[in-house]
DNA sequence: TGACTCTCTACCGACAATATCGGTATGACGCCA
DNA sequence: ATGCGTCATACCGATATAAGTCCTAGAGACTTT
């Protein structure tokens, strides 16, 4: 009986925890508990014989390569071909999974081999019983391999290829084999013994040809490409092997097409441009003057060749200077397409901001820029190309301005010929090329150069001055590598075991080995003995510290000495003050983000490494086949292990604690303080950061805190330095999405798709992804990928203006004070003045840690805006889970608000022409604030206000100030200086724009509702209809509650009286806004009361009783106005409360809380038209709390195979659901503006293009949402639904008299009756069998219960539906043969079945309305009650005792009579009960599940919309 | 509430306390006054603050015992309140309903501004003969409530600074092993130490089906509750202790504050360890001198070692300035609303 | 055979509580037949 | 070789932590004699 509480799906794997911990050598057993009922009740038991692959002991299989350890994995539950039927969307039906998918470990969706499908059967998503140790395996793998730890990797390997499929299998074998040939390139033998080794050791493994590449890789290293040993084996195994030239790099295919006499025709056609390129190279001049300089510091660095510390400084310096070489080279490279001098034309006085002048940015500002100063010689030709060359301003000028420059060349007085451009557009691709890299490669040791020539300076400035602050991190750093080197080495020491045992065995034997030898010589306390006190910590600790190193260490060793800490220090130090620590940061926070950055760090420089082998000696970006070079680059990120999955978040928290602990020890900043009792000033050196907790309301967090004396140094404009460069702008064009792991920036790899620890929407998409259902996604990100920018200089100057003052203005935060806490009150003061002291306490930190956090993000965004100010930039997209956009890179981009949209522009400009004027005018209008009114109005209001946008542009700070009162002043600024210059020329319809020009929709949310829903009013008020002038709905619903207060108020109202003249447009925006997301009543109440708050005349105390009574109203207003619109969501509301709510049967899911009940275990899935499949993430979250160095710290385990929240998977679909449709609108019509050639940016619902192109925009985004609604999206959804989720069953009630109702109840009570029986005898047996074991306590019940218990009903149900789909005859008799309440439900009419639970419910509802009368709707109608209770309450509190006497005798005896039945007992949740929990007049039952019909569509035709006007305005 | 209606309030009561736990046994609750010699205490203008007297049998006892010149019940709940008036003479002047929260600290500065009590300042060389605070501490947040109470004996403030004012106080037993855990129990935590360190605190009545990890030697009741009738809800056991404010200063308040609170987050590791977390190098700072302590565990510490941390800390040149974290909400509208407000712009 | 208590309160994007204890499962190991 | 008992350990879930509760309202989930 046990078995059925058990979730049978996720029993640990021994065998895969050996190879991660292994903690243990030897035998292991896997059990599987048995799911099927081993019961002697006749119709019951057969399920026994049913499933004979299910529930057994599992064999023991005996592996002698893992010492002796016995590995076995749990047969799959659910591999019935019943529950495989394939994902499919539901419009287009049925397409099998891909068999042509990458291999990858995050997800899999191989059905049958240890899976179970997710949230449906119906899609064959699945579920890999050992999701989370398989990803974490594969990581591990390679970081044995990278590291020279061949041992181990091939326990790693074995454990891995129990569970695998063959594909994931052989792309590990092959790795493995890749890293072994490379360390023994002069050996071939060595990797093919392993390979004839490993296939007996792993009957699975099958080689294809990446294998045999592999080997003859070796084979031509060897050999050194002997024809004779290279043609044999090729001719052995065809010339197949030869397309994997991510394996062999061009160089060698090149090479071996030479001495093999090979033809070029069979090669891959795709790289044989690449190969013949290197073929037509003469040998010398192959130098590459790109490529990673850094690349030997990432061949694993503490592999068992590890270099020394000195050479590995040394390398940093010849970093540096190779890197110098490399840009000079470009440099020649440009002035060899005759363009000379790319010397800096760039305007005069833009200023320096205030910031440290070190690293981060500035470095990046740095490789940006790094040789625009150089040399004279490069006067010429660019001067006679632009005449204004000789107004140049030379000084102050540290950047080149290509913006200027190219719109100087193509400026109808350039002279520069066609050719000339066309060398120069290709120079700069390049130039970009190599700089996009050189950033996405950060310089880490070049930033310690940094410092070390700073901690020089400051030595000879003499001991007195000030150390800057990077002198300070230089020692840091110093003083780190000693205790990473140790590290290392224990590491090492280790690691070279296969299993923890024997690490501590042998660590046990050195230990008493040196007691012994120490006892003999005295022990001198060495320095080296202090480290490894700190670093080993307590003797009882060496333990934990050895499994620890076993954990991480492979990891650790990934990355050298140098970066390591550098890049420590640099991540501690941007996490300052955030978290909402003063002068500190969350210790989980940090050691994630520290991880992290060394898992990036590893890949990234690992990824550029790669790219290097592969190309040789080929420029990438020289070459003129940049479709091969890019179809390359592809291949060569698939088929890296490490771009398939990330570090298990635990491991990140090992790896980045023990860094961070490291620099703890050893960061130390002076000070001085006071002696108490002297009073004497003492100096000393004190920790810069120490480790602590802090209660957070009762719950303690770790916190690492910085020393005061450092926070000194460090303000708001301070973490900007310590950027992380990967995820800027992208200087070229992103790569283009091709599958939901590539695309993107060129090393770093990025999903598609941002999920939230979950996998489920990862198997979804890569389902979708492989079966090619993503073409159209794919299409409109690259479309956005593929918008130029620019930084709008003009308002850059503008604003690093004013934000040196220092001081607030529009957007811009003022420099933050030191925090000032109100003076403590004394400690006998009143508890009353302390709380209110901490009260205010806690305001002023809110305020100051907001004020500061936003004083952070506006110097990112004015740091990158300054990094690349005159760059041609690029912002890589990907997608939330519902499809909508957003740009890879934060900080600074389009998404963000005012300020950094106005620092934005498009970097190609377009003439306005007579259209574009006008947009432009009206664009003006509309970030002014004025955009409630007609095209023309808004245009003439620009016209009117002319003298006011020219003030604006030409005197932004010193003139009117028209701008700033607008509604998004910066970007008012913007299009008041664009209009300035075009009304400057003589016609300004010549003027070239660059500035993006918004098309808004008009509250979008409730646009798609109204096409769902064909709903006339709503459309209308949301200009879906054709309208002579705008329709505004905050104004409308506005006009609706003012109506209804004033009713009230003639009636006499009090706070309709109050309230009548103090309504707004400002009060109902919010509210109305976020009706569409769902927002509750007392949310909408919260955000009127704040509005209320600041209304001249309404009282504080009123404030409350006001916004409840206007809430009221407003939802009301709000209801009448959108009836179709809320009729769909309640549709998707209640759908999605079914799904979420409904019971699976082809798999066990007890709740892990009360294991009477099943756990929901189905998300909301659908597919949205352009066939993304989006899954709802919302379930219960499982934690982890992973030991680390510092603190054990939580972590969510994201595999964790949890129930669902069903609450908010039922609040957030109706948003979630809108959302996807306005995605998709979105990205259909970013694809068409790609494909005309438009230039396209969007928010959301808000899209961007040139002024020009406007009209033909708006087209396009008609077209597609007319596109997108034509077809009943509703009903197809509702279709979707009912394939996806037709399996399951839901609650439903049916009348308690109906025939139906009773023969369930007796089924049940006969079922239950046969039930105990089997469970009594079970519970013998188990005493028998083991008398130790205990009871499975899940499962509560009371043992005397004649029902049945909803899981075990549930489970019974399950029963009979395995024995019908057995393939044995006799099962399915038996299955036919049980009757359930399942059975004889399904046994009526679907009609019939309708009816009876349309009766429930509407005896149901009618009880339910006399019992309550809690509708706030309904109460509105009588809301004076409510102010009256509340008076007479206060009253009572005012007034004397006596006045209890007055206090009604029914408030008492309610009360009384509450108190009464508290004390009656409670009751069990039986099956029964369950029915009648509501009423007794109905019986509760499980039926198929099956959502609600449609609400009616109304006949608004959304081809209408292609005539509105305002539908976008 | 006078002896003579003393039966009818027993049996009123029986099987109610209004969402608390409560005794419902009059003759134990009396029993116990008696052993604690309340009356002999308290003679001479007593007031009595009863908190949450609820379904009134322990306020009962209490007033027929001690027959305190001026009996004050806090009681915010409507239902009790009814319930309680049916006992309350009007005419006599002695017991009075004050319908406002006890939870509130408004309420204990009304009852004085309203002339309900008229509190005698006492001095601190002796407990307060003339007022004592009861309360019913038993829901869930009755134990907040309790904790708050020992911080203003500490702090001197509240009630407490009319001198030391003796507080019985009716807990659950969850709040009870908290307050009254002695070193090397597995409950000793930082409240524990705190009401060593500022009070003389007794259990008077226990339960006898909770079978707790309390010093049975140190901590051995007056009375016991034997009977399932004894309280209500059956299975919910309370405890009542009695809480006396010490008359010595604690040294060093805020940082022996500070102090226990932060070594409590590591409570079984080694001190050393604790330390550490005190401040940026207070573990080679204060180290040596408090070398003896430093492999013990802070649950296993007296108070007197604690005071010695203290101590230490205090003459700690390179202590922390602040002492009180603050932690912000992440509750940045500021910027959000900005963004969001510019895409669907008024 | 209900009722009481507790929770949560707008979508997305960003993120993230920890120390300790006790029970249970599991494996190592020894012992003995 | 197998089996059994005992001990150690890993894992998992539960609980405590702090100490004003956040002025109210109402629906829904959850629990448990």
């Amino acid at each position: 009986m046990k078995s059925i509480y058990k979730l049978s799906g996720i029993n640990r794997n021994p065998a895969v925890t050996v190879a991660l911990r292994s903690s243990s050598a030897s035998t292991f057993t896997c059990s599987i508990h048995r799911r099927a009922f081993t019961s002697s009740a006749a119709a019951l038991s057969a399920v026994k014989i049913q499933s004979p692959s299910r529930g057994f002991k599992t064999d023991s299989t005996t592996n002698q390569a893992l010492s002796g350890s016995t590995t076995s994995f749990a047969s799959s539950l659910h591999s019935d071909p019943l529950f495989s039927t394939s994902f499919d969307r539901s419009k287009q039906s049925s397409s099998s999974p891909s068999s042509t998918s990458p291999p990858s470990s995050t997800t899999s969706y191989m059905p049958g081999l240890n899976t179970t499908s997710w949230s449906s059967p119906h899609d064959s998503i699945n579920r890999h019983q050992f999701l989370k140790d398989y990803s974490h395996l594969w990581t591990l793998l390679e970081a044995c391999l990278e590291s020279g730890n061949f041992e181990r990797a091939e326990h790693v390997l074995i454990s891995f290829s129990e569970h695998s499929d063959s594909k994931d299998l052989t792309m590990a074998v092959n790795n493995y084999l890749l890293r072994l040939s490379e360390l023994n390139s002069k050996d071939s033998n060595v990797s093919q013994t392993w390979l004839r080794n490993i296939s007996r050791k792993i009957p699975k493994f099958s080689p294809d040809t990446i294998t045999r590449a592999i080997i003859l890789k070796n084979k031509c290293l060897h050999y050194d490409y002997e024809e004779s040993k290279i043609a044999s084996y090729i001719r052995q195994y065809s010339t197949d092997i030869l397309k994997h030239v991510d394996v062999l790099g061009i160089d060698m295919i090149a090479k071996i097409v030479k001495v093999c006499d090979i033809p070029l025709s069979d090669i891959d056609p795709q790289f044989r441009s690449l190969v013949q390129a290197v073929l037509e190279i003469p040998k010398e001049s192959n130098v590459d003057a790109s490529v990673d300089t850094t690349s030997d510091a990432t061949s694993a660095p503490n592999a068992t060749t590890e270099p020394t510390k000195q050479a590995s400084e040394a390398k940093a310096d010849k970093d540096l200077t190779t890197q110098r070489e490399q840009q000079e080279a470009i440099n020649t490279k440009l002035a060899s397409f005759d363009i000379d001098s790319i010397k800096s034309l760039s305007k005069p006085g833009v200023e320096n901001l205030n910031a440290v002048d070190s690293f981060g940015l500035k470095a990046i500002q740095h490789t940006l820029s790094g040789f625009a100063s150089n040399s004279e010689q490069f006067n010429g030709v660019l001067d006679k190309i632009i005449p204004f060359a000789s107004e140049k301003n030379v000084n102050n000028t540290n950047y080149i301005d290509f913006y200027k420059m190219v719109q100087q060349m193509e400026s109808p007085e350039s002279k520069a010929t066609l050719e000339e451009k066309e060398k120069f557009y290709e120079a700069f691709e390049s130039y970009n090329i190599a700089r996009q890299k050189t950033i996405e490669r950060r310089g880490l040791e070049g930033a310690n150069l940094k410092w070390k020539h700073s901690h020089e300076q400051m030595r000879q400035a003499g001991a007195l001055a000030l150390k800057p602050l990077e002198a300070l991190l230089w020692e840091w750093n110093l003083a780190m590598q000693p205790l990473l080197e140790q590290e290392f080495a224990r590491i090492k020491e280790v690691v070279k075991y296969t299993t923890t045992r024997k690490a501590k065995d042998a660590h046990k034997k050195a230990v008493a080995a040196a007691a012994a030898s120490a006892s003999s010589a005295t022990s001198k306390k060495t320095a080296e003995d202090d480290l490894l006190e700190f670093v080993e910590g307590e003797n009882e600790d060496i333990d934990l510290s050895i499994s620890d190193r076993f954990e991480y260490g492979p990891y650790l060793l990934l990355v050298n000495s140098q970066k390591l800490g550098i890049l420590t220090i640099l991540e501690i130090l941007k996490l300052v003050s955030t978290g909402g620590i003063q002068e500190g940061m969350r210790t989980a926070r940090a050691v994630l983000s520290v991880g992290k950055a060394v898992e990036m760090e590893y890949k990234i420089a690992k990824a550029s490494k790669r790219e290097k082998d592969i190309f040789g000696g080929l420029s990438p970006e020289s070459l003129s086949d940049q479709s091969s070079v890019s179809a390359l680059h592809d291949k060569i990120k698939e088929s890296n292990l490490s771009n398939q999955v990330s570090w298990p978040s635990s491991i990140r928290a090992k790896v980045g604690s023990l860094l961070i602990s490291l620099l703890i020890h050893v960061a130390k900043v002076p000070v001085t303080g006071k002696d108490p009792v002297t009073g004497d000033v003492v100096t000393g050196k004190a920790p810069a950061f120490f480790h602590s907790y802090q209660y957070q309301g009762g719950n303690r967090v770790g916190v690492l805190k910085v020393h005061n004396f450092l926070s000194k140094y460090i303000s708001g404009d301070t973490p900007s330095n310590f950027l992380q460069p990967q995820l800027l702008p992208m200087l070229v064009k992103p790569r283009p999405w091709k599958s939901w792991r590539s695309g993107g920036y060129i090393y770093s790899t990025s999903s598609i798709m941002r999920v939230k620890d979950a996998p489920e929407q990862i198997a979804y998409l890569r389902a979708a992804s492989d079966n090619g259902d993503l073409e159209q996604v794919y299409e409109g990100l690259n479309v956005l990928g593929d918008t130029a920018w620019t930084i709008n200089t003009p308002i850059f100057k503008v604003v690093s203006k004013v934000w040196n003052t220092g001081k607030e203005f529009l957007e811009i935060p003022n420099e933050p004070g030191p925090l000032q806490a109100p003076q403590a009150p004394p400690r006998d003061a009143d508890p009353q003045v302390r709380r209110s002291w901490l009260r205010e306490c806690r305001k002023i930190h809110n305020e100051h840690t907001a004020k500061y956090s936003q004083r952070c993000d506006t110097n990112y965004k004015l740091e990158i805006a300054r990094a690349y100010l005159g760059e041609r930039f690029y912002l890589p997209h990907n997608m939330d889970f519902r499809g909508r956009a957003y740009p890879l890179s934060p900080h600074l981009n389009h998404l963000g608000n005012d300020l950094s949209r106005s620092l934005l522009m498009f970097w190609e400009g377009r003439r306005l022409g007579e259209s574009g004027l006008r947009w432009l005018k009206i664009h003006t209008a509309n970030v002014f604030g004025y955009d409630k009114f007609s095209f023309e109005e808004r245009e003439q209001f620009i016209d009117e206000h002319m003298g006011d946008v020219f003030d604006s542009a030409e005197h932004p700070l010193d003139g009117e100030g028209w701008w700033q009162q607008g509604t998004d002043p910066w970007q008012t600024l913007a299009a008041c200086m664009e209009l300035t210059n075009a009304m400057s020329l003589s016609n300004p319809e010549d003027y070239i724009s660059h500035l993006p020009v918004h098309q808004d929709g008009t509250c979008n949310g409730l646009q798609h509702y109204a096409a769902l829903g064909g709903d006339i009013e709503g459309a209308r008020q949301v200009n879906l209809v054709p309208s002579e002038r705008p329709q505004d709905v905050y104004s409308k619903v506005l006009e609706i509650v003012q109506r209804y207060v004033n009713a009230d108020a003639e009636e006499g109202h009090p706070l309709a009286e109050l309230l009548k003249d103090k309504l707004a447009r400002k009060v109902v925006k919010q509210t109305v806004m976020t009706t569409v997301y769902g927002v509750t009543f007392i949310g909408a109440r919260a955000q009127i009361a704040s509005q209320l708050k600041d209304k001249e005349g309404i009282d504080e105390t009123q404030v409350y009783e006001c916004s409840v009574y206007l809430t009221r109203k407003v939802f009301l207003a709000v209801r009448s106005l959108f009836e179709g619109a809320h009729l769909i969501q309640d549709w998707l509301g209640d759908s999605a409360a079914k799904i979420a709510k409904s019971v699976r049967l082809d798999i066990d899911t007890p709740s892990r809380r009360n294991g009477n009940r099943p756990d929901f275990m189905s998300s909301v899935i659908w597919t949205t038209p352009l066939g993304l499949p989006i899954v709802q993430p919302y379930r219960e979250q499982k934690r982890l709390q992973v030991a680390t160095r510092l603190q054990s710290v939580q972590l969510v385990d994201p595999y964790a195979l949890r129930g669902v929240n069903a609450r908010k998977q039922k609040t957030a679909f109706p948003p979630n659901y809108v959302h996807s449709l306005d995605a998709s609108h979105m990205l259909l019509s970013a694809a068409e503006c790609g494909r005309q050639n438009l230039q396209f940016a969007s928010v959301h619902d808000s899209y961007w293009t040139h002024a020009a192109d406007i009209d033909k925009m708006n087209v396009i985004l008609r077209n597609a949402f007319i596109n997108l609604h034509e077809v009943d999206l509703i009903a197809q959804l509702k279709n979707e639904f009912d394939q996806r989720y037709g399996g399951m069953l839901e609650y439903a009630e049916i009348p308690r008299h109906s025939v139906i109702a009773q023969r369930i109840i007796k089924a049940r009570q006969d079922l239950a009756a046969i039930y105990r029986a089997r469970e009594e005898e079970e519970e013998q047996q188990s005493w028998t069998d083991a008398p130790k074991r205990g009871r499975k306590k899940k499962a509560k019940k009371s043992a005397s219960s004649t029902n049945l218990t909803v899981a075990e009903e549930i489970a019974i149900e399950r029963e009979r539906i395995d024995l019908l789909s057995s393939p044995e005859p006799e099962d399915v008799a038996r299955g036919q043969s049980m009757v359930t309440p399942l059975s004889i439900v399904e046994s009526l009419e679907p009609e019939e079945l309708d009816a009876l639970i349309k009766e429930a419910n509407s005896t149901k509802k009618q009880r339910s309305v006399k019992s309550k009368t809690s509708s706030f709707i309904k109460s509105t109608e009588h809301s004076g009650s409510g102010y009256d209770k509340q008076a007479s309450a206060a009253a009572a509190a005012e007034e004397d005792i006596d006045l209890l006497d007055d206090v009604e005798e029914d408030i008492i005896d309610e009360v009384m009579g509450d108190e009464e039945s508290g004390a009656t007992t409670k009751k069990t949740p039986k099956l029964d009960s369950l029915a009648s929990a509501k009423s007794s007049t109905s019986v509760g039952v499980f039926i198929r599940l099956k959502v609600d019909a449609v609400p009616p569509k109304g006949t608004f035709d959304v081809k209408e919309l292609r005539k509105s006007k305002y539908f976008f305005s | 509430m006078s002896v003579g209606i003393t039966p009818s309030i027993v049996e009123a009561s029986f099987r109610k306390s209004f969402g608390r736990r409560s005794i419902l046994n009059y003759n134990l609750s009396v029993s116990a006054i008696r052993k604690m010699k309340l009356a002999e205490y308290y003679k001479d203008n007593v007031t009595i603050i009863d908190a949450y007297p609820g379904n009134g049998i322990w306020s009962a006892a209490l007033h027929n015992e001690i027959k305190p010149a001026n009996h004050v019940l806090l009681e915010p709940l409507v239902g009790a309140q009814k319930f309680l008036k049916q006992f309350i003479d009007p005419s006599k002047n002695t017991l009075k309903l004050w319908p406002e929260d006890p939870f509130r600290w408004a309420t204990y500065e009304n009852i004085v501004t309203e002339k309900v009590i008229t509190p005698i300042v006492h001095p601190r060389t002796e407990i307060n003969p003339h007022l004592l605070f009861t309360c019913n501490l038993s829901t869930i947040q009755g134990e907040q409530l309790c904790v708050q109470f020992l911080n203003c004996v500490m702090n001197r403030n509240w009630i407490q600074k009319y001198g030391r004012v003796r507080m019985l106080l009716w807990i659950r037993y969850s709040t009870l092993v908290k307050l009254l855990a002695t070193p090397g129990s597995k409950r000793r935590g930082r409240v524990s130490v705190q009401t060593e360190a500022c009070s003389d605190t007794r259990l008077i009545i226990d339960n006898k089906m909770a079978d707790l990890t309390l010093d049975k030697q140190k901590y051995e009741p007056l009375e016991v509750m034997t009977k399932p009738n004894d309280i209500f809800p059956t299975k919910a056991p309370i405890a009542l202790i009695q809480v006396d404010p010490l008359e010595a200063d604690i040294e060093q308040l805020d940082y022996f504050e500070y102090v226990i609170r932060t070594l409590f987050i590591l409570k079984t590791r080694p001190l050393k360890e604790g330390l550490a977390i005190l401040g940026p190098g207070a573990l080679d700072d204060m180290g040596p001198s408090l070398r003896p302590l430093l492999n013990k565990k802070p649950a296993d510490m007296t108070l007197e070692e604690f005071f010695l941390v203290t101590k230490a800390f205090g003459a700690w040149p390179f202590k922390p300035e602040i002492l009180h974290d603050f932690y912000a909400e992440s509750d940045y509208s500021l910027h959000a609303t900005s963004v969001s407000n510019s895409s669907g712009r008024t």
